[in-house]
DNA sequence: CGCATCAACTTAACATGTTAAGTATTTTCG
DNA sequence: CGAAAATACTTAACATGTTAAGTTGATGCG
């Protein structure tokens, strides 16, 4: 079997864990983790929006989101309000004491991915994204089980 | 501020997690998680080895491989002994049972990769690659901190 | 209308990620 | 030699990943 070190998994775990070693110390300084910061990201875009939306932007399993919106609401850095036409949805959308903390960590945070950026070379980063843009196509569908197993 | 959803970290994140969605089915029916078949893949080249070469070898930090090496042994798919010039130092191995797990997995592993590598192009897969190796040297080193922070 | 079904979350339970602290053993050096 | 520093893990504590089950509010339909 292919030395595991080498598998495509592996390349992509280090690649990504390599790039997040660079934010993680700024990100904390502030009290926020990646996807805490993932999550504001994401509502600083637009003005509110469902959970299940929330969580395909954010990229995080509904569960995980449940347990950090709770948390983000605790400390003030979003807020929520159900929908009037659907009980079951809420909206979410960030505070102003959210657009306060995001404003402290999006310098740091620029200058971080402006520094990878010229370190790796924009260009290199373009074709990078395209291709990992182009592997995650190639993998949407119908998955590619083995056929081995129960497909259920 | 950059769409996030455009950023190399969630490039990244979802490449990985659509390769990874390939594979979790097939090792969830042998009762095995991503890190657990790691760790038997990295075991099943060597001889034995020391934790902490264990741990960089499968990109696990300290605490999680302490937990799983734990379970692993406790379902005997791995060995261990304390090494006989130092008492710190643990030696791992592959078990018997180990190996059979490994022999009934890596088949339709295999194939998955396989079936990867075809979608999206091996030539493709090969370029995809290096180019992940040199981001990640590229942010080898010194680290891209913004010095705005405590450098401590 | 009323019940079965579906949809949107939330909780639960267990595994791992991440940082800090603890433990046991070795090494370094005065 | 013996105390201090370093090394190799392990534990602890909290956050998230992942799957299954639970809750509550909508919807479809007879």
């Amino acid at each position: 079997m292919r030395d595991f070190s080498q598998s495509l998994p592996m390349s992509l775990l280090r690649a990504r864990e390599a790039v997040m070693r660079q934010f993680r110390p700024s990100l904390r300084e502030h009290g926020l983790t990646e996807q805490q910061w993932r999550i504001l990201r994401a509502l600083a875009a637009i003005e509110a929006a469902e959970v299940t939306e929330l969580a395909r932007t954010a990229f995080l399993l509904g569960p995980s989101l449940s347990r950090i919106l709770r948390d983000l609401e605790a400390r003030n850095l979003i807020e929520r309000k159900t929908a009037k036409t659907d009980q079951r949805r809420s909206m979410v959308s960030i505070s102003k004491e959210g657009v306060k903390l995001m404003a402290s960590v999006a310098p740091s945070s620029e200058a971080i991915y402006a520094e990878i950026t010229q370190r790796f070379g924009a260009r290199k980063l373009a074709e990078l994204q395209e291709m990992l843009g182009e592997l995650e196509q190639s993998l949407a569908g119908p998955g590619a089980g083995d056929g081995a197993g129960a497909e259920e």
